[in-house]
DNA sequence: ATTACTAGGAATCGAGTAC
DNA sequence: TGTACTCGATTCCTAGTAA
């Protein structure tokens, strides 16, 4: 991807156009790159063609990024936080919420919970702590979705399949925790997580209760 | 700064060209960015041109950044978090140390403390926390000092003259705190931190500990 | 070896303009 | 109004090569 494209995509979703659909003319946003207005129209066609923005066709044409723009943007700022800190550890928050979350029938089944005591050195609480994630946090945890992470392997018992499990080490309130991530889940704002203790109670969480999990990704 | 540029910066900085003096050529840098060495060589050019870079002569030459240079990329990681996730909280480790801070005299002042009370609506304990910083958190600090903050304005008092004291909001182990910058205070690894509380005994924290600060930043 | 000059070719850009 | 085309101008990149 060519470096001008890049910022003319950093230049739109400054604008606005991560969350919403954002009016804008070639020429404002070329004013606003200290480029022509041909010169902009060009990015944005040129980002059209790479499916990283949507245009929605009208007198002033409405944009908005996709979510391959998102990441893009978000691959950058990973690879800068790495280069600038080390190492990349992530803030998502949420707000505490009844389950409904697959990730307490999973974490029930002995043969991932065994899985986690190999990687983890300890036996989960059998429930999961759920999180309505705020809205700024999902484009994180769009990012983390991505990541291999660490791999609980799925199994087949009585012709059920039961698929792998992504997990990720981190800490709520400094307490060692996991995220866990159903390989097969959908597009989804739960995100769930397990610990060795009973979170819910040892942290004297509600229902809506704002929870920030740190998650710890690897360098790399 | 032409975008092409800014990317060569950050090549370097991947390679190591933070922290350290790092051996490369203008090809193997070329390589990298798939692009030609006479290209590279341009690059760097332009790049000890406008002191982001430095060069020490030689067969290899060596490479590192400049602390402009850090800033730039410091400057558009920031960028992306507010774009990203609307705010910028950034995290800052160190491990606890004796004094030897200036916060500690700053606070214990009726004048500075006062401004506490009216900025932050809580009388400060006369006592700081300070903090020997990893190496990692060394250049957000670096930006941290350069951000406006929460200014506590300086007098003068018998000949003596205060000078102002920045502040930012910040939390420890979801403790409020308040992250205290003597305008004047020299290039230091150690940052100090003030609050309501006296955090050592109430973390019950002793020399050596480490401790995670998450600062708040302004959007802007 | 590596760096950096020159020259030519490639791409990018912006003015004018059609739609 | 807007967008996006053509087409010179300019900038950027690379091959060749000198130091």
């Amino acid at each position: 991807m060519k470096p001008e494209l890049l910022f003319a995509l950093k230049k739109i979703a400054e604008l606005g156009g991560i969350e919403d659909w954002i009016e804008i003319t070639s020429k404002e946003l070329g004013d606003q790159m200290d480029k022509s207005q041909q010169c902009a129209s060009l990015y944005i066609n040129e980002l059209l063609e790479l499916e990283m923005l949507l245009r929605l066709p009208g007198k002033k044409a409405k944009l908005k990024l996709t979510d391959k723009g998102k990441k893009e943007l978000l691959q950058l700022y990973e690879d800068l936080g790495k280069i600038l800190h080390g190492k990349t550890r992530i803030e998502i928050t949420g707000y505490v919420t009844k389950g409904l979350g697959e990730g307490k029938f999973y974490i029930g089944k002995e043969q991932y919970s065994e899985q986690i005591f190999e990687n983890f050195g300890f036996k989960p609480f059998p429930g999961t702590l759920n999180l309505k994630l705020e809205k700024e946090s999902l484009s994180s945890f769009l990012m983390l979705r991505e990541k291999p992470g660490i791999l609980l392997r799925g199994f087949v018992e009585r012709d059920r399949t039961y698929g792998n499990v992504k997990c990720f080490k981190a800490t709520v309130q400094e307490l060692m925790c996991i995220v866990v991530i159903p390989e097969r889940s959908h597009h989804t704002d739960i995100m769930e997580v397990v610990s060795k203790h009973n979170l819910r109670s040892l942290l004297d969480l509600k229902d809506g209760d704002r929870v920030i999990v740190r998650v710890e990704i690897d360098g790399r």
